[in-house]
DNA sequence: TTCATGTAGTTCTAGTGCGAACCAATATAG
DNA sequence: CTATATTGGTTCGCACTAGAACTACATGAA
């Protein structure tokens, strides 16, 4: 049997990936901040609040957990709920002033880390990643896997 | 203050790992298997077992989760850790029989799963998706990232 | 030898992570 | 209008995750 064709690139892909959360993940916490809990505050700065059902559409994050995330960032003072007025079932989840204050330093931080290794890259460059990434994303969004 | 350009880069990446991650999750589950767990049979399969060491360093699992997730399949009984008789600190994994029954189930399974998706892939679409990811990679394994 | 250093695995802690079950509120069908 | 279905969030169970502290063994130098 000879090896799927498809096998390196799937660990291509997953080692790529590796590489770059344990390298953001280890500067994160330096900034005293989990991947998630910076996932959302980069995702409500510059931003008035959204629902955490938003929420989780933006960052990937299933509902189960980023209640507990949020739980966390609000026990830390970063991010507030506040009720629905519209809706009962809902709420507004937004950055309080420290946690504005955070993504205004973080944000920069995080990004500035990876600034200088990307120093080289042309806009082809990019183009050419978001292009191959792409493609491989609609295999598995692809109807035909499974059954 | 521009965008960073690497940004959409670095989603793609995300997107495109979650996506393959959910998909390869959820199929494993209805084979019983987590993840980590697959990974692992996976990469036994085929071998005459080897250290908790070279495990972690093939599956990316890093030592103190592996402790647990091979725990987990010594109680399911699919693969058995044997003292080294070089090495008193050392061990060998190795499948079970059941553990080799599973792995010549579960491996063609799972990629007979994702095989159809990728049917009209060519070589030269491979070579594209490997290149592009070795050299994001070669991006977060840069020195010149930090500081 | 013996002492210092290094290495293989385990344990511990805190934080994800998912899906399923759940509750309360809203929307819809009749 | 009222059952019924749907939806937003929380809770729960179980597994993974990294890193740090720890134990036992191994290795190297004096």
């Amino acid at each position: 049997m000879v090896e799927a064709p498809f096998l390196p690139s799937l660990r291509a892909l997953v080692r790529c990936y590796q590489a770059f959360s344990t390298r953001s993940a280890a500067h994160l916490r330096t900034l005293g901040l989990t991947p998630p809990q910076f996932d959302i505050v980069a995702t409500l700065g510059n931003t008035p609040g959204m629902t955490p059902k938003e929420l989780g559409e933006k960052t990937l994050i299933t509902k189960g957990t980023l209640t507990g995330v949020v739980d966390r960032l609000e026990e830390k003072g970063l991010i507030r709920r506040i009720p629905s007025a519209l809706d009962g079932r809902s709420q507004i989840v937004q950055l309080t002033k420290k946690g504005e204050r955070l993504f205004d330093k973080v944000f920069p931080a995080h990004v500035a880390y990876f600034s200088r290794a990307f120093a080289d890259w042309k806009a082809e460059d990019y183009a050419r990643i978001e292009a191959a990434l792409h493609d491989l994303r609609a295999v598995f969004e692809s109807s035909r896997i499974k059954q």
